[in-house]
DNA sequence: AGTTCATGCTAAAAGCTTTTAGCAGAAAAA
DNA sequence: TTTTTCTGCTAAAAGCTTTTAGCATGAACT
């Protein structure tokens, strides 16, 4: 007879049902108070038997803790979001947190909608993230009275901050290209107003010094394309290596230089960002690429905002989580190249 | 004097700037019982002064109702669920409703934590929703007290159900070829164990009588390309047309053509099926192809568990959604063909 | 024997809202 | 004048849980 019944069992039916009181039912349940190891027993049994489970609104009423957080994404298309949203719902679920999907499409008014259901709901905490690195966040979150955690998204001075760390990332490539013999390396990469893709194309001539350029234009594959055409159809020295900014723009990159006949990794060697694999697993020859670890990033964002909404402290300030080299074959290896 | 403190304001503080009682001031601001319209004027401008928002745990406990919904995804990489979320919780936050994502991963484990999760918070129905068509859902969900509604994946008979129309999408496909005057259409397309890669494929034979002839393989690039290549290898007449089951599918037949050296859309036209931006914009030349309408579809599903959660009736069983037509430059035009 | 202590349990309050039942007063009807 | 009806308001209950304060009971002290 476990809850056949149209109603949810509540305390009241557990306590009937082991001759206790709801306040010895809650107690035994919980582990709090003073309770004979006999009774909690048979309050637990009883409780598992009729199918009990505490109401988490009641629960949440009572304690103000609502244990549910809210995401806030302006991210409508969800390459980067979702996977990050996943490590966020997986790493709290084992907590028993659950998360408000909020998508704001970058329309402010949508947002302060998802923000009040979501301050009305209680919830202990908002994880904002932002595809477009230097967009404001379309409201208002500082003066919030619950913590608010910002993943690709920078907040207010010491607000807590979640970043993958592009300039590692970056070196990550570039040292992968060196220690397999390549020195004339070129980057290819997004649009200058993008922070990640300054910090990047700053590592990148931090660590390659004089010769090395860096070509800003789009996120797009177009442009990788176009920048390979640039760059071979000039007098000068070619590059044996190119990294990209994105996978998308190495697609590009690896497009054009099969048209222009030239090997890879042969005569030049390819490396991308992001690890988005229907692009990097696709290309001919697949792509070595930096993944940003998007679901250690989701973890550690939630956690973040775990520790936050119980008053623990969390280290203000950017965090930047270290990105993963993914060799596959646009570089050749160190044994096969000759 | 706007809520600068450091508590919430409830009904009571509301009811006691205003001199009245707390069941005046609930009656005031929800337009029940009888209120003089001075009252609740006063009411009114009262709860707007000192921001009073009603605590909507406190009300989902009260009316068992919680205006939150789950949605219960197994699709890792999100290119379907994301935008189709968002279309959700677009719907339904202009009607006090938010959405719960719970990220599955396939893991039953998982499945069930969430499910037990979203029960224990009152939610209202859950919105299933599937990438692989024919996997079972990772969890029972049928004898749920809660209505559910299956997206992208099929539920027990007399569920409540939301398709793309595969079929009228393959047609709109083959159609708009014909139009184009292109005869010996080839359908290139997905494994044949997913249900959305025979129903085009059926809808596609249907069109086109004898003749044609669907190549099952996989959702990747790489079976595009290979497709191809084996197509035009082999001896006999060659097609004037290429209808694929994914741009991404799409996507390898157009670079396969141009291996070839064959025109398009002079030679070959080529629609793809998805209008996955990030790909069907970055063909050369850019993709004509079927877009599912992932978000109206969202919107459909939003909408179905609203008016469920309420109690009213809607239709059960299978809804298919139509599918659109997104022409680009891989097929020419009427006019520019000739 | 009288006091202190520990144990096992319970009644009641608190958390915030909505709804039900009903009270007082004034107006209308008898 | 008395009764009915209407109006505007309120006290209290309900929804479900956790926590606080406290009540008996029996054991261990002084």
């Amino acid at each position: 007879m476990k809850n056949t019944g149209d109603r949810r069992r509540t305390i009241y039916d557990v306590a009937k049902a082991a001759g206790v009181s709801i306040s010895t039912a809650s107690n035994a349940l919980n582990g709090t108070g003073r309770t004979n190891a006999e009774t909690r027993e048979r309050v637990r049994r009883v409780a598992e038997e009729i199918g009990f489970r505490p109401n988490a609104l009641a629960r949440g009423l009572l304690s103000k803790r609502s244990h549910a957080i809210g995401m806030l994404t302006n991210d409508t298309y969800g390459r980067l979001t979702l996977p990050m949203a996943a490590g966020v719902s997986e790493v709290l679920v084992d907590h028993g947190v659950s998360v408000f999907l909020c998508a704001t499409n970058n329309d402010p008014r949508l947002a302060q909608l998802h923000l009040e259901a979501l301050l009305d709901r209680q919830v202990d905490g908002i994880i904002f993230t932002a595809t477009r690195l230097d967009l404001e966040p379309p409201v208002q979150l500082s003066r919030l009275p619950i913590p608010v955690v910002y993943v690709f998204a920078e907040g207010p001075a010491d607000s807590v901050t979640f970043f993958p760390d592009d300039e590692q990332g970056a070196r990550l490539a570039v040292d992968h290209l060196k220690e397999l013999g390549r020195s004339r390396i070129l980057h290819i990469t997004g649009p200058r107003d993008y922070l990640a893709a300054r910090i990047r194309a700053q590592s990148y001539l931090d660590a390659c010094g004089d010769g090395a350029e860096a070509m800003f234009g789009e996120w797009s594959e177009e442009w990788g394309h176009e920048a390979v055409q640039t760059v071979f159809a000039r007098p000068g020295p070619k590059p044996d290596a190119i990294f990209c900014g994105s996978d998308e723009i190495a697609r590009g990159v690896i497009d054009a230089l099969r048209d222009l006949n030239v090997e890879i990794p042969t005569d030049v060697a390819v490396v991308g960002f992001d690890n988005w694999e229907v692009v990097a697993r696709q290309t001919r020859p697949p792509l070595t690429t930096i993944d940003m670890e998007l679901k250690e990033l989701g973890h550690r964002a939630g956690l973040a905002i775990l520790s936050l909404s119980k008053g623990e402290p969390v280290p203000a300030g950017i965090t930047r989580l270290p990105c993963r080299l993914v060799v596959r074959q646009s570089c050749g290896s160190p044994l096969q190249s000759d």
